[in-house]
DNA sequence: CTAGGGTTAG
Protein backbone atom coordinates (compact mmCIF):
# COMPACT_ATOMS: atom_id res chain seq x y z
CA UNK A 1 0.00 0.00 0.00
CA UNK A 2 2.27 2.78 -1.15
CA UNK A 3 0.25 5.92 0.23
CA UNK A 4 1.04 4.38 3.92
CA UNK A 5 4.55 4.24 3.09
CA UNK A 6 6.30 7.65 4.04
CA UNK A 7 3.64 7.56 7.10
CA UNK A 8 5.52 4.57 8.42
CA UNK A 9 9.16 5.89 7.71
CA UNK A 10 8.50 8.81 10.14
CA UNK A 11 8.60 8.15 14.15
CA UNK A 12 5.91 7.43 16.29
CA UNK A 13 3.66 9.68 17.61
CA UNK A 14 0.61 10.78 19.54
CA UNK A 15 -2.46 10.25 16.66
CA UNK A 16 -3.53 13.33 15.92
CA UNK A 17 -6.72 14.19 13.99
CA UNK A 18 -5.74 17.19 11.49
CA UNK A 19 -2.74 14.95 10.12
CA UNK A 20 -5.20 12.21 9.54
CA UNK A 21 -7.39 14.24 7.69
CA UNK A 22 -4.03 15.01 5.63
CA UNK A 23 -2.83 11.64 5.65
CA UNK A 24 -6.95 10.86 4.53
CA UNK A 25 -7.16 12.96 1.80
CA UNK A 26 -3.71 11.90 0.13
CA UNK A 27 -5.22 8.23 0.42
CA UNK A 28 -8.01 8.56 -1.12
CA UNK A 29 -6.13 11.06 -4.15
CA UNK A 30 -4.20 8.19 -4.63
CA UNK A 31 -7.39 5.47 -4.49
CA UNK A 32 -9.19 6.92 -6.99
CA UNK A 33 -6.18 6.50 -9.54
CA UNK A 34 -6.25 2.77 -9.13
CA UNK A 35 -9.52 0.59 -8.22
CA UNK A 36 -9.77 0.42 -4.59
CA UNK A 37 -11.39 -2.54 -3.53
CA UNK A 38 -14.72 -2.09 -2.82
CA UNK A 39 -16.81 -4.57 -0.65
CA UNK A 40 -19.47 -6.28 -2.11
CA UNK A 41 -23.25 -5.05 -1.56
CA UNK A 42 -24.20 -8.73 -0.43
CA UNK A 43 -20.85 -9.39 1.22
CA UNK A 44 -21.02 -9.47 4.78
CA UNK A 45 -19.36 -6.25 5.86
CA UNK A 46 -18.48 -7.60 9.37
CA UNK A 47 -16.40 -10.07 8.31
CA UNK A 48 -14.76 -8.11 5.41
CA UNK A 49 -14.04 -5.71 8.09
CA UNK A 50 -12.72 -8.09 10.49
CA UNK A 51 -10.54 -9.91 7.65
CA UNK A 52 -8.80 -6.42 7.10
CA UNK A 53 -8.55 -5.78 10.92
CA UNK A 54 -6.50 -9.40 10.92
CA UNK A 55 -4.49 -8.97 7.61
CA UNK A 56 -3.67 -5.43 8.93
CA UNK A 57 -1.75 -4.75 12.08
CA UNK A 58 1.35 -6.35 11.68
CA UNK A 59 3.42 -5.42 14.93
CA UNK A 60 0.36 -6.73 17.06
CA UNK A 61 2.62 -9.68 16.79
CA UNK A 62 5.68 -8.08 18.23
CA UNK A 63 5.35 -9.77 21.78
CA UNK A 64 2.36 -9.70 23.37
CA UNK A 65 2.73 -6.20 24.87
CA UNK A 66 -0.25 -4.71 22.80
CA UNK A 67 0.21 -2.79 19.48
CA UNK A 68 0.83 0.87 19.17
CA UNK A 69 -0.58 3.88 18.61
CA UNK A 70 0.98 4.10 14.47
CA UNK A 71 -0.66 0.18 14.83
CA UNK A 72 -3.86 2.29 15.22
CA UNK A 73 -3.02 4.90 12.77
CA UNK A 74 -2.35 2.85 9.84
CA UNK A 75 -5.20 0.68 10.48
CA UNK A 76 -7.38 3.55 10.74
CA UNK A 77 -6.51 4.74 7.49
CA UNK A 78 -6.74 1.40 5.78
CA UNK A 79 -10.37 1.10 7.22
CA UNK A 80 -11.78 4.55 5.98
CA UNK A 81 -9.55 4.02 2.82
CA UNK A 82 -11.78 0.74 2.47
CA UNK A 83 -14.80 1.28 3.81
CA UNK A 84 -17.29 4.94 4.47
CA UNK A 85 -17.52 6.00 7.79
CA UNK A 86 -21.21 6.12 7.51
CA UNK A 87 -20.96 2.35 6.98
CA UNK A 88 -19.27 1.84 10.37
CA UNK A 89 -22.87 2.03 12.49
CA UNK A 90 -22.54 0.85 15.87
CA UNK A 91 -24.52 -2.24 15.29
CA UNK A 92 -21.37 -3.12 12.23
CA UNK A 93 -18.78 -2.36 14.95
CA UNK A 94 -20.61 -4.41 17.48
CA UNK A 95 -20.53 -7.21 15.71
CA UNK A 96 -17.46 -6.73 14.49
CA UNK A 97 -15.87 -6.61 18.34
CA UNK A 98 -17.63 -9.46 18.69
CA UNK A 99 -15.93 -11.89 15.51
CA UNK A 100 -12.49 -11.17 16.89
CA UNK A 101 -13.50 -11.70 20.15
CA UNK A 102 -10.67 -14.08 20.52
CA UNK A 103 -8.01 -12.06 19.57
CA UNK A 104 -8.44 -9.51 22.22
CA UNK A 105 -5.36 -7.32 21.27
CA UNK A 106 -6.64 -7.21 17.84
CA UNK A 107 -10.40 -6.07 18.51
CA UNK A 108 -8.87 -3.19 20.99
CA UNK A 109 -6.51 -2.30 18.41
CA UNK A 110 -9.39 -2.21 15.83
CA UNK A 111 -11.62 -0.27 18.35
CA UNK A 112 -8.91 2.76 18.83
CA UNK A 113 -9.10 2.98 15.15
CA UNK A 114 -12.22 4.02 14.86
CA UNK A 115 -11.59 6.57 17.64
CA UNK A 116 -9.35 8.15 15.27
CA UNK A 117 -11.72 8.74 12.55
CA UNK A 118 -12.65 12.39 12.46
CA UNK A 119 -16.12 12.37 13.31
CA UNK A 120 -16.47 8.85 14.38
CA UNK A 121 -17.57 8.38 17.98
CA UNK A 122 -18.55 4.78 19.75
CA UNK A 123 -21.71 4.08 20.91
CA UNK A 124 -21.78 2.44 25.10
CA UNK A 125 -22.54 -0.70 23.28
CA UNK A 126 -19.29 -0.81 21.51
CA UNK A 127 -17.18 0.76 24.68
CA UNK A 128 -18.67 -2.36 26.73
CA UNK A 129 -17.51 -4.73 24.10
CA UNK A 130 -14.14 -3.37 24.16
CA UNK A 131 -13.99 -2.80 28.12
CA UNK A 132 -15.36 -7.03 28.49
CA UNK A 133 -12.03 -7.61 25.83
CA UNK A 134 -9.77 -5.20 27.94
CA UNK A 135 -10.58 -6.81 31.32
CA UNK A 136 -10.67 -10.16 29.87
CA UNK A 137 -7.04 -9.89 28.67
CA UNK A 138 -6.60 -8.39 32.24
CA UNK A 139 -5.02 -5.15 30.25
CA UNK A 140 -5.21 -2.13 33.49
CA UNK A 141 -3.88 0.41 31.31
CA UNK A 142 -7.09 -0.17 28.22
CA UNK A 143 -9.46 0.02 30.83
CA UNK A 144 -8.55 3.17 32.29
CA UNK A 145 -7.91 4.30 28.76
CA UNK A 146 -11.20 3.25 27.87
CA UNK A 147 -12.90 4.27 31.10
CA UNK A 148 -11.51 7.58 30.52
CA UNK A 149 -12.24 7.95 26.80
CA UNK A 150 -15.95 6.87 27.53
CA UNK A 151 -16.26 9.59 30.33
CA UNK A 152 -14.79 12.37 27.85
CA UNK A 153 -17.48 11.45 26.02
CA UNK A 154 -19.69 12.05 28.20
CA UNK A 155 -20.81 8.38 28.40
CA UNK A 156 -21.94 7.30 32.38
CA UNK A 157 -21.39 4.06 32.94
CA UNK A 158 -24.50 1.71 32.69
CA UNK A 159 -25.56 -1.42 34.82
CA UNK A 160 -24.32 -3.23 31.96
CA UNK A 161 -21.23 -1.86 32.15
CA UNK A 162 -20.73 -2.61 35.47
CA UNK A 163 -21.96 -5.96 35.26
CA UNK A 164 -19.71 -6.94 32.97
CA UNK A 165 -16.76 -4.75 34.64
CA UNK A 166 -17.78 -7.10 37.74
CA UNK A 167 -17.79 -10.60 36.21
CA UNK A 168 -14.20 -9.96 34.75
CA UNK A 169 -12.99 -8.92 38.11
CA UNK A 170 -14.62 -11.65 40.16
CA UNK A 171 -13.22 -14.57 37.33
CA UNK A 172 -10.16 -13.17 37.76
CA UNK A 173 -9.58 -13.87 41.36
CA UNK A 174 -10.52 -10.47 42.50
CA UNK A 175 -13.93 -10.13 43.87
CA UNK A 176 -13.00 -7.33 46.13
CA UNK A 177 -12.60 -5.20 43.03
CA UNK A 178 -16.17 -5.83 42.09
CA UNK A 179 -17.13 -4.78 45.27
CA UNK A 180 -15.26 -1.48 45.55
CA UNK A 181 -16.72 -0.46 42.01
CA UNK A 182 -19.65 -1.12 43.20
CA UNK A 183 -19.21 1.44 46.20
CA UNK A 184 -18.02 3.49 44.15
CA UNK A 185 -20.26 3.33 41.31
CA UNK A 186 -21.80 6.68 42.15
CA UNK A 187 -18.54 8.38 41.05
CA UNK A 188 -18.55 7.16 37.57
CA UNK A 189 -22.24 8.45 37.03
CA UNK A 190 -24.26 5.34 37.78
CA UNK A 191 -27.01 4.65 40.16
CA UNK A 192 -26.01 2.36 43.28
CA UNK A 193 -29.83 0.67 44.09
CA UNK A 194 -31.13 -2.51 44.11
CA UNK A 195 -30.64 -3.27 40.80
CA UNK A 196 -26.62 -3.06 40.53
CA UNK A 197 -26.85 -4.35 44.15
CA UNK A 198 -28.38 -7.65 42.63
CA UNK A 199 -25.94 -7.42 39.50
CA UNK A 200 -23.04 -7.72 42.03
CA UNK A 201 -24.74 -10.27 44.18
CA UNK A 202 -25.12 -12.23 41.28
CA UNK A 203 -21.56 -12.32 40.19
CA UNK A 204 -20.36 -12.67 43.54
CA UNK A 205 -22.69 -16.52 43.81
CA UNK A 206 -21.93 -17.44 39.40
CA UNK A 207 -18.18 -17.46 40.89
CA UNK A 208 -19.05 -19.77 43.59
CA UNK A 209 -18.52 -16.71 46.28
CA UNK A 210 -21.79 -17.27 47.63
CA UNK A 211 -20.35 -16.27 51.37
CA UNK A 212 -19.15 -13.06 50.43
CA UNK A 213 -22.27 -12.37 49.11
CA UNK A 214 -24.50 -13.65 51.95
CA UNK A 215 -22.60 -11.28 54.41
CA UNK A 216 -22.50 -8.08 52.40
CA UNK A 217 -26.21 -8.65 51.78
CA UNK A 218 -26.79 -8.92 55.53
CA UNK A 219 -24.66 -5.54 56.28
CA UNK A 220 -25.32 -3.60 53.50
CA UNK A 221 -29.64 -4.65 53.82
CA UNK A 222 -30.29 -1.51 55.18
CA UNK A 223 -29.40 0.50 52.44
CA UNK A 224 -30.64 -1.37 49.35
CA UNK A 225 -34.19 -2.58 50.08
CA UNK A 226 -34.08 -6.67 49.23
CA UNK A 227 -36.55 -7.55 46.59
CA UNK A 228 -37.96 -10.94 44.88
CA UNK A 229 -34.56 -10.98 42.77
CA UNK A 230 -32.13 -10.94 45.82
CA UNK A 231 -33.16 -13.66 47.59
CA UNK A 232 -33.39 -15.95 44.35
CA UNK A 233 -29.71 -14.92 43.16
CA UNK A 234 -28.59 -16.12 46.75
CA UNK A 235 -31.08 -19.34 46.66
CA UNK A 236 -29.24 -19.80 43.47
CA UNK A 237 -26.02 -19.06 44.91
CA UNK A 238 -26.13 -21.71 47.96
CA UNK A 239 -27.43 -24.03 45.22
CA UNK A 240 -24.30 -23.76 43.26
CA UNK A 241 -22.32 -25.16 46.02
CA UNK A 242 -24.65 -27.77 46.38
CA UNK A 243 -25.90 -26.41 49.96
CA UNK A 244 -29.79 -26.41 49.47
CA UNK A 245 -30.13 -26.56 53.01
CA UNK A 246 -28.77 -23.15 52.75
CA UNK A 247 -30.89 -22.31 49.82
CA UNK A 248 -34.17 -23.56 52.21
CA UNK A 249 -33.30 -21.09 54.85
CA UNK A 250 -33.18 -18.37 52.15
CA UNK A 251 -36.48 -19.27 51.08
CA UNK A 252 -37.80 -19.19 54.40
CA UNK A 253 -36.79 -15.84 55.22
CA UNK A 254 -37.68 -14.67 52.21
CA UNK A 255 -41.27 -15.33 53.14
CA UNK A 256 -40.54 -13.78 56.54
CA UNK A 257 -39.90 -10.61 54.99
CA UNK A 258 -43.16 -10.85 53.46
CA UNK A 259 -41.69 -11.66 49.73
CA UNK A 260 -44.44 -14.41 48.13
CA UNK A 261 -41.48 -17.20 46.23
CA UNK A 262 -41.99 -17.08 42.77
CA UNK A 263 -42.00 -19.54 40.32
CA UNK A 264 -38.14 -19.00 39.55
CA UNK A 265 -37.43 -19.84 43.25
CA UNK A 266 -38.69 -22.77 42.67
CA UNK A 267 -37.38 -23.65 39.78
CA UNK A 268 -33.92 -22.84 41.12
CA UNK A 269 -34.34 -24.67 44.00
CA UNK A 270 -35.57 -27.52 41.76
CA UNK A 271 -32.27 -27.42 39.59
CA UNK A 272 -30.32 -27.00 43.42
CA UNK A 273 -31.74 -30.26 44.38
CA UNK A 274 -30.91 -32.35 41.18
CA UNK A 275 -27.55 -30.33 41.13
CA UNK A 276 -26.56 -31.49 44.31
CA UNK A 277 -27.52 -35.24 43.52
CA UNK A 278 -30.60 -34.95 45.99
CA UNK A 279 -32.83 -37.01 42.64
CA UNK A 280 -35.25 -38.06 44.79
CA UNK A 281 -36.06 -34.61 47.12
CA UNK A 282 -35.69 -33.00 43.48
CA UNK A 283 -38.67 -35.45 42.18
CA UNK A 284 -40.34 -34.74 45.63
CA UNK A 285 -40.36 -31.45 45.13
CA UNK A 286 -41.63 -31.72 41.41
CA UNK A 287 -44.67 -33.59 43.10
CA UNK A 288 -45.41 -31.06 44.96
CA UNK A 289 -45.08 -27.83 43.04
CA UNK A 290 -47.54 -29.79 40.47
CA UNK A 291 -50.26 -30.73 43.43
CA UNK A 292 -50.22 -26.89 44.89
CA UNK A 293 -49.82 -25.81 41.07
CA UNK A 294 -53.46 -27.78 40.66
CA UNK A 295 -54.74 -25.19 43.40
CA UNK A 296 -54.30 -22.46 40.63
CA UNK A 297 -51.09 -21.79 42.54
CA UNK A 298 -49.36 -20.05 39.28
CA UNK A 299 -46.18 -19.49 41.34
CA UNK A 300 -46.17 -22.92 41.42
CA UNK A 301 -47.21 -24.90 38.46
CA UNK A 302 -44.44 -26.13 36.60
CA UNK A 303 -43.40 -24.38 32.93
CA UNK A 304 -41.76 -25.31 30.46
CA UNK A 305 -38.58 -24.43 32.70
CA UNK A 306 -39.12 -26.65 35.50
CA UNK A 307 -40.30 -29.86 33.21
CA UNK A 308 -36.47 -29.20 31.76
CA UNK A 309 -34.77 -29.09 34.55
CA UNK A 310 -36.36 -32.33 35.48
CA UNK A 311 -36.00 -34.37 32.26
CA UNK A 312 -32.62 -33.31 32.32
CA UNK A 313 -31.73 -33.74 35.58
CA UNK A 314 -33.51 -37.24 35.88
CA UNK A 315 -31.58 -38.16 32.67
CA UNK A 316 -27.90 -36.81 34.17
CA UNK A 317 -28.93 -39.42 37.12
CA UNK A 318 -29.60 -42.31 34.91
CA UNK A 319 -32.85 -42.24 35.14
CA UNK A 320 -33.14 -41.59 30.98
CA UNK A 321 -36.82 -43.49 30.97
CA UNK A 322 -38.43 -41.65 33.50
CA UNK A 323 -36.96 -38.55 31.42
CA UNK A 324 -38.23 -39.76 28.31
CA UNK A 325 -41.64 -40.22 30.51
CA UNK A 326 -41.65 -36.73 32.18
CA UNK A 327 -41.51 -35.12 28.65
CA UNK A 328 -44.15 -36.95 27.09
CA UNK A 329 -46.22 -36.04 30.37
CA UNK A 330 -45.69 -32.23 29.65
CA UNK A 331 -47.11 -32.21 26.24
CA UNK A 332 -50.52 -34.13 28.14
CA UNK A 333 -50.63 -31.13 30.82
CA UNK A 334 -50.17 -29.01 28.44
CA UNK A 335 -46.75 -27.52 28.58
CA UNK A 336 -45.01 -27.71 24.76
CA UNK A 337 -41.41 -28.14 25.43
CA UNK A 338 -39.16 -26.00 24.26
CA UNK A 339 -35.30 -26.57 21.48
CA UNK A 340 -33.89 -26.32 25.20
CA UNK A 341 -36.11 -29.77 26.46
CA UNK A 342 -35.07 -31.25 23.37
CA UNK A 343 -31.63 -30.37 23.83
CA UNK A 344 -31.74 -31.75 27.50
CA UNK A 345 -32.80 -35.44 26.28
CA UNK A 346 -30.75 -35.12 23.22
CA UNK A 347 -27.64 -35.01 25.71
CA UNK A 348 -29.47 -37.09 28.47
CA UNK A 349 -29.52 -39.62 25.82
CA UNK A 350 -26.05 -39.16 24.26
CA UNK A 351 -24.17 -39.90 28.10
CA UNK A 352 -26.08 -43.44 28.12
CA UNK A 353 -24.58 -43.92 24.62
CA UNK A 354 -27.98 -44.21 23.46
CA UNK A 355 -26.94 -42.16 20.13
CA UNK A 356 -29.44 -43.35 18.14
CA UNK A 357 -32.31 -42.60 20.66
CA UNK A 358 -31.11 -39.37 20.79
CA UNK A 359 -30.88 -39.11 16.92
CA UNK A 360 -34.50 -40.30 16.78
CA UNK A 361 -35.40 -37.42 19.13
CA UNK A 362 -33.49 -35.25 16.96
CA UNK A 363 -35.91 -36.09 14.09
CA UNK A 364 -38.39 -36.18 16.64
CA UNK A 365 -38.00 -32.56 17.00
CA UNK A 366 -37.74 -31.66 12.98
CA UNK A 367 -40.75 -32.85 12.31
CA UNK A 368 -42.62 -31.40 14.75
CA UNK A 369 -41.49 -28.21 13.45
CA UNK A 370 -38.52 -26.74 15.49
CA UNK A 371 -35.76 -25.14 14.32
CA UNK A 372 -32.38 -26.73 16.23
CA UNK A 373 -30.48 -24.10 17.47
CA UNK A 374 -26.35 -24.02 17.53
CA UNK A 375 -27.04 -26.35 21.09
CA UNK A 376 -28.99 -28.66 19.79
CA UNK A 377 -25.91 -29.60 17.07
CA UNK A 378 -23.09 -29.45 19.15
CA UNK A 379 -24.84 -32.23 21.70
CA UNK A 380 -25.83 -34.09 18.87
CA UNK A 381 -21.88 -33.84 17.67
CA UNK A 382 -20.40 -34.42 20.84
CA UNK A 383 -22.64 -37.68 20.84
CA UNK A 384 -21.58 -38.94 17.18
CA UNK A 385 -17.89 -38.01 18.05
CA UNK A 386 -18.15 -39.77 21.16
CA UNK A 387 -19.62 -42.82 19.49
CA UNK A 388 -16.33 -42.56 17.32
CA UNK A 389 -18.68 -41.94 14.40
CA UNK A 390 -16.19 -38.95 13.03
CA UNK A 391 -17.81 -38.63 9.65
CA UNK A 392 -20.81 -38.65 11.02
CA UNK A 393 -20.42 -35.81 13.16
CA UNK A 394 -18.46 -34.08 10.29
CA UNK A 395 -21.85 -34.35 8.60
CA UNK A 396 -23.79 -32.10 10.96
CA UNK A 397 -21.39 -29.74 10.88
CA UNK A 398 -22.05 -29.05 7.13
CA UNK A 399 -25.60 -29.29 8.00
CA UNK A 400 -25.98 -26.87 10.93
CA UNK A 401 -23.99 -24.46 8.20
CA UNK A 402 -26.50 -25.10 5.72
CA UNK A 403 -29.48 -24.22 8.11
CA UNK A 404 -27.98 -21.45 9.10
CA UNK A 405 -26.35 -21.83 12.54
CA UNK A 406 -22.46 -21.12 11.73
CA UNK A 407 -20.54 -23.71 13.82
CA UNK A 408 -19.32 -21.92 16.88
CA UNK A 409 -15.31 -22.34 18.51
CA UNK A 410 -17.51 -25.01 20.86
CA UNK A 411 -18.32 -27.54 17.76
CA UNK A 412 -14.82 -26.79 16.10
CA UNK A 413 -12.88 -27.37 19.65
CA UNK A 414 -14.80 -30.62 20.46
CA UNK A 415 -14.23 -31.96 16.71
CA UNK A 416 -10.87 -31.11 16.25
CA UNK A 417 -10.58 -32.73 20.21
CA UNK A 418 -12.20 -36.31 18.78
CA UNK A 419 -9.74 -36.04 15.45
CA UNK A 420 -6.61 -35.52 17.90
CA UNK A 421 -7.71 -38.43 19.95
CA UNK A 422 -8.15 -40.21 17.15
CA UNK A 423 -4.77 -39.98 15.77
CA UNK A 424 -5.97 -37.81 13.00
CA UNK A 425 -3.87 -34.63 13.50
CA UNK A 426 -4.16 -33.36 10.12
CA UNK A 427 -7.81 -33.23 9.89
CA UNK A 428 -7.64 -31.35 13.42
CA UNK A 429 -5.33 -28.49 11.86
CA UNK A 430 -7.35 -29.41 8.90
CA UNK A 431 -10.75 -27.48 10.83
CA UNK A 432 -8.12 -24.87 12.41
CA UNK A 433 -7.30 -23.51 8.86
CA UNK A 434 -11.22 -23.46 8.47
CA UNK A 435 -11.91 -21.54 11.50
CA UNK A 436 -9.51 -18.67 10.92
CA UNK A 437 -10.73 -18.91 6.97
CA UNK A 438 -12.44 -15.64 6.63
CA UNK A 439 -12.29 -14.94 9.85
CA UNK A 440 -14.84 -17.39 10.32
CA UNK A 441 -15.00 -18.15 13.83
CA UNK A 442 -11.22 -17.56 15.70
CA UNK A 443 -9.97 -20.60 17.56
CA UNK A 444 -9.14 -20.18 21.80
CA UNK A 445 -7.34 -20.70 24.86
CA UNK A 446 -8.98 -24.79 24.59
CA UNK A 447 -8.03 -24.87 20.83
CA UNK A 448 -4.69 -23.88 21.20
CA UNK A 449 -4.31 -26.11 24.01
CA UNK A 450 -5.97 -29.38 22.18
CA UNK A 451 -4.11 -28.78 18.98
CA UNK A 452 -0.50 -28.53 20.84
CA UNK A 453 -0.78 -30.89 23.09
CA UNK A 454 -1.53 -33.44 20.20
CA UNK A 455 1.49 -32.11 18.78
CA UNK A 456 3.72 -34.57 21.08
CA UNK A 457 2.12 -37.95 20.56
CA UNK A 458 3.29 -38.28 17.11
CA UNK A 459 7.44 -37.22 18.25
CA UNK A 460 7.58 -36.04 14.57
CA UNK A 461 10.37 -32.91 14.86
CA UNK A 462 7.82 -31.11 11.95
CA UNK A 463 4.81 -31.60 14.68
CA UNK A 464 6.86 -29.41 16.92
CA UNK A 465 7.41 -26.58 14.76
CA UNK A 466 3.73 -26.89 14.37
CA UNK A 467 2.91 -26.48 18.17
CA UNK A 468 6.07 -23.43 18.22
CA UNK A 469 4.02 -21.46 15.83
CA UNK A 470 0.94 -22.03 17.69
CA UNK A 471 2.30 -21.03 21.09
CA UNK A 472 3.34 -17.98 19.13
CA UNK A 473 0.20 -17.68 17.53
CA UNK A 474 -2.06 -17.69 21.18
CA UNK A 475 -0.01 -15.41 22.95
CA UNK A 476 -0.33 -12.94 20.28
CA UNK A 477 -3.75 -12.97 20.70
CA UNK A 478 -3.60 -12.47 24.83
CA UNK A 479 -3.86 -15.97 25.68
CA UNK A 480 -1.04 -17.60 28.39
CA UNK A 481 -0.23 -21.13 27.86
CA UNK A 482 0.43 -22.45 31.19
CA UNK A 483 4.28 -22.72 32.04
CA UNK A 484 4.29 -25.76 31.51
CA UNK A 485 3.35 -25.79 27.87
CA UNK A 486 5.94 -23.50 27.05
CA UNK A 487 8.68 -25.99 28.58
CA UNK A 488 6.79 -28.79 27.25
CA UNK A 489 7.44 -26.91 23.59
CA UNK A 490 10.52 -26.09 23.90
CA UNK A 491 12.39 -29.02 24.89
CA UNK A 492 10.43 -31.27 22.06
CA UNK A 493 11.54 -28.57 19.79
CA UNK A 494 15.37 -28.99 21.57
CA UNK A 495 15.36 -32.68 21.75
CA UNK A 496 14.33 -33.43 18.04
CA UNK A 497 15.98 -30.19 16.96
CA UNK A 498 18.02 -30.53 13.62
CA UNK A 499 20.23 -28.49 11.80
CA UNK A 500 16.99 -27.64 9.49
CA UNK A 501 15.40 -26.36 11.90
CA UNK A 502 18.20 -25.30 14.37
CA UNK A 503 17.56 -21.38 13.27
CA UNK A 504 14.18 -21.34 13.59
CA UNK A 505 13.89 -23.06 16.84
CA UNK A 506 16.68 -20.53 18.23
CA UNK A 507 15.11 -17.75 17.11
CA UNK A 508 11.26 -19.13 19.24
CA UNK A 509 13.39 -20.33 22.15
CA UNK A 510 14.65 -15.81 22.46
CA UNK A 511 11.04 -15.24 21.48
CA UNK A 512 9.71 -17.01 23.94
CA UNK A 513 11.90 -15.95 26.64
CA UNK A 514 10.65 -12.47 25.55
CA UNK A 515 7.42 -13.02 25.62
CA UNK A 516 7.35 -14.30 29.06
CA UNK A 517 9.63 -11.44 30.27
CA UNK A 518 6.07 -9.23 29.00
CA UNK A 519 3.83 -11.99 30.03
CA UNK A 520 5.08 -11.43 34.30
CA UNK A 521 4.62 -7.52 33.77
C1' DC B 1 -26.57 -7.77 31.63
C1' DT B 2 -31.50 -7.90 37.79
C1' DA B 3 -33.26 -13.96 38.92
C1' DG B 4 -34.67 -19.92 36.71
C1' DG B 5 -33.94 -24.62 31.85
C1' DG B 6 -29.61 -27.25 26.77
C1' DT B 7 -23.01 -27.15 24.92
C1' DT B 8 -17.11 -28.83 28.90
C1' DA B 9 -13.54 -33.64 29.91
C1' DG B 10 -11.20 -36.26 33.69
Amino acid sequence: MPPILPFCGEPLCRPNAHRLLVLFRIHSLHLSFNSAPIPQANTDLPSLISILVINHSPTAASGGAGASDGDAETLALALSSSFSILSLSPAIVDSVLKRLWNDGPRALLFFRALLLLPGFSHAPSSFDHALDIAARLRDRRSIHLLLSDRRRAGLPLSHRTFAILAERFAAAGKPDSAVRLFLSLHHHGCRQDTNSFNILLDVLCKTRRVRKAASLFRSLNGRFRADAVTYNILADGWCRVKRTAAALDVLKEMVDSGLEPTLTTHNILLKGFFRSGQVNEGWDFFLQMKRRGKKDDSCCRPDVISYTTVVHGLGLAGQTEKARKVFDEMIAHGCLPSVATYNALIQVLCKKNEIHSALKVFDEMLSRGYTPNVTTYNVVIRGLCHAGEMERAMGFMEAMRSEGSEPTVQTYNLVIRHWCEEGEMEKGLDLLGKMKDEARCLPNLDTYNVLISAMFVRRRPEDMLVAGRMVVEMVEKGYLPRKFMFNKVLNGLLVTGNQCFAREILRMQERFTRMRRNIRL
